[in-house]
DNA sequence: TAAATGTTGTTATAGCAACAACAACAGGTG
DNA sequence: CACCTGTTGTTGTTGCTATAACAACATTTA
């Protein structure tokens, strides 16, 4: 009849994420095929050991999931999946709101006996995380952002942000190629990093990475080159930032003069 | 400073339910106590052993709900807690959408292979799963509601329910008592179940439990009188709601005739 | 009727994987 | 050396997984 194994093999894994357990999510599953099912049928229905199914079945049952008839043998059936899965993200978001509340509860707590930020660097690994942070970044900049970088940091999403914000913030950025439209707010200059001049040599390899400043407070300087291991430093330290606009000051000097 | 035992003993769970294992959430409510802390202060803040404090970090940070500075020893900070649930729940949010998509797809294979609805007769244990059952079946109906009930059945939320479709389907309520305002569309009887003649000698104590038809096509009995033990019967079998309907019959001719 | 057979529902228990807790050790620093 | 950091490996515990065995009951067969 049905083939008990033509379902997506993480479907498991994301109703475990729900909150059930392997057997739960395989007699719910089972349960779906058909319109009801003594717990034997469910057995041979879903591969699970008969004597596992009646407890996974009560479990079932108190979660609401499952409804069980009159009859001897209990038949049982399952409610719809729309249901159930109201019904799990349900409890697992009355639980997050909770936690968010005591969460940030203590959190404030802390803010509120904090004077200045912190005068430490922070670490992001990968170009993923790096993209994130770039786009928290620039959504969060008030008053001008400037950029160094290698054109693969762009991602699509960053410039769509860039793009959105560029009417009220200042923006400033450098790289080697640039792919799509340019809004006209923005300072864009293309430089390969292979012309740069004598004088600035060593600060080439950093072109392979880049160098966020935001609103001259924060800056975020991306280290590793490849792909792969990708890393990039973040700070609000006024000395780190300052040495970074210095930095800055000196690569945007020279692409303004050639 | 702070003391580590003053949250919410639950929030643990709620993040575990999110997730998190128990040693991810207490190092991220530490952390959330603090602008940043080495491991070993976590380990003190946490009460979590220090050498599976690393671990443990490595993992928040593969999720993404801690960064960690450049400094030896390292340092690390939580991020905000609305990120943090944010995140968390986004990733389930994804599973359970997922999973709804391959679930619907199964059940719907079934349904499509299916003639009529079921001949059975469902079990609904616990006051508290009658009334939310019966709050389904109310807010699915389309042309009449009646119930025979106790007036421990009619919770507050059922008592709106019922006020809200009044004015789209018939709606006819036998009860002993009924505390607030009665819709002006709503057909209302009150008697008591001890003043029921003699031809009706046996359908007293139902009067205990109830019977809700609705659209005299699904039957709701309600066996078990008792708060703690109340059974409910559920059927859409042609004969099991005929049979109802002349039960309600009989009652209601008595009540409309004295 | 009595014995044999099969099914349902329950209980006990062994196996297993992930997590929790601890001990030990190399490297670095004052 | 004494102390701290970061890492590794071992052990204990827990909860889910899996199997076996059993009593109760109905059905079949001699």
């Amino acid at each position: 009849m049905t083939r008990p194994s033509d379902n997506p093999p993480q479907l498991v894994g994301w109703l475990k994420s729900l909150g059930m357990t392997k057997y739960e999510a395989l007699v719910y599953i089972a349960l779906l095929k058909v319109t009801s099912a003594t717990a034997s049928e469910i057995h041979e229905l879903s591969g699970v050991p008969r004597a596992s199914v009646y407890p996974v079945l009560d479990q079932l049952r108190d979660k609401d999931l499952v409804s069980v008839s009159q009859s001897a043998p209990k038949r049982f059936a399952a409610i719809p999946p729309a249901d159930a899965i109201d019904k799990l993200t349900a409890r697992i978001g009355k639980n997050a709101q909770q936690a968010l509340e005591s969460l940030t509860l203590i959190h404030r707590e802390r803010i509120a006996a904090e004077e200045g930020s912190g005068e430490l660097i922070w670490n992001i690994y990968g170009i993923a995380g790096i993209r994130k942070r770039l786009a928290e970044l620039i959504t969060h900049a008030t008053t001008d952002i400037r950029i160094i970088a290698h054109s693969r940091v762009f991602s699509e999403e960053i410039k769509d942000l860039l793009k959105q914000c560029a009417d009220q913030v200042s923006v400033e950025i450098i790289t080697p190629s640039w792919e799509g439209p340019v809004p006209a707010t923005m300072n864009l200059y293309l430089k390969k990093p292979s012309v740069l001049p004598k004088e600035l040599e060593g600060c080439g390899d950093m072109l392979a990475g880049g160098v966020c400043i935001i609103d001259n407070k924060k800056v975020m300087v991306i280290v590793g080159s490849a792909e792969e291991d990708a890393v990039a430093l973040f700070s609000e330290s006024e000395g780190f930032v300052r040495f970074f606009m210095r930095y800055y000051g000196l690569i945007v000097d020279w692409v303004r003069k050639a």
